[in-house]
DNA sequence: TATAGACCTTGCCATCATTGGAAGGTCAAG
DNA sequence: CTTGACCTTCCAATGATGGCAAGGTCTATA
């Protein structure tokens, strides 16, 4: 099967499978006489594998760990484990972030009369002289209020 | 005041004071005889602006909008609001996104046994053969569940 | 058989925001 | 005057992906 075929195939697009076979995440396949890659159903397979692991979001390099410990009939599961909790907690720590800007900026903009005014919570806010403590609180999280947020 | 100095003052890496006035989200500023940049109190505060925003995940160019705004005596606040809002669904997107890997991936390894042998609910998982929708067993989950078939 | 069009090959560029480094000039303290 | 910390510009790399270009190959059809 050939390159589109295995892409079509796996999900992946044949660009990326390329890169994969460049940067050694996939070994380099055999080719035709012309020269065209040819995939079996078990490169396939693994690129299918690939396709699922990217889609939880892990990198080349976790990847490639976890295509090692595929390969290895005597793998500890603890081993797979220990990289899937590791970037769950990479995952939580990412969401949380953009969660706390996301609730951040929400607040500010729930804020806004959004009319055609200037005046603004969330100009106001990112136009503050300096990091003063009383800015918008994203660790604390103090639930009281401060509603008004003195926007002067 | 040189770049160090507003680097220091603003948040933002000197690096990227210069980087941003290649790019026009700022204007260049006066030099120095020498060559040296130099910075007024104004020049820091539009900085600290901008570290403020991209605190907040704004993209640059999201950025140079908020800074036109900002400058805008006559602005609506509308315009604001909007852009203010529209990135926080796109960080609500990306944080469920990432949630949602995280929830899957957690499931399946609290599925685990992560002890010293092979078997492993996410390498199973991964290795399943096509995209069917039969996602991850439950609590319940016989351990004895298939083997992932491994390549060889 | 000739040809069109779909596919393959390699290689380079672009993204986005940021960091790093090299090579060379400048400034301030000792 | 030296030293070291700073400044300047330019170039490169990151990670994962898409896009394009130039050229070769395969396949179906006229």
């Amino acid at each position: 099967m050939n390159i589109g075929k295995a892409a079509a195939a796996s999900g992946i697009s044949a660009k990326m499978i390329r890169y994969y076979e460049s940067i050694g995440l996939i070994p380099e396949v055999s080719r035709t006489a012309a020269g065209y890659r040819e995939y079996t159903d078990k490169d396939v397979h693994r690129l299918r594998f690939i396709w699922r692991a990217r889609d939880l979001g892990f990198s080349v390099d976790q990847m490639s760990e976890l295509l090692a410990l595929w390969q290895d009939r005597g793998r500890a599961s603890a081993d797979v484990k220990r990289i899937a909790l590791a970037h769950v907690a990479e995952l939580e720590r990412k969401a949380r972030e953009l969660m706390e800007m996301s609730e951040t900026l929400s607040h500010l903009a729930s804020n806004c009369q959004g009319d055609s005014r200037p005046d603004c919570p969330i100009i106001n806010q990112l136009s503050k002289p300096c990091g003063c403590e009383e800015a918008v609180q994203s660790e604390g999280d103090k639930a009281d209020s401060n509603q008004a947020d003195r926007q002067e």
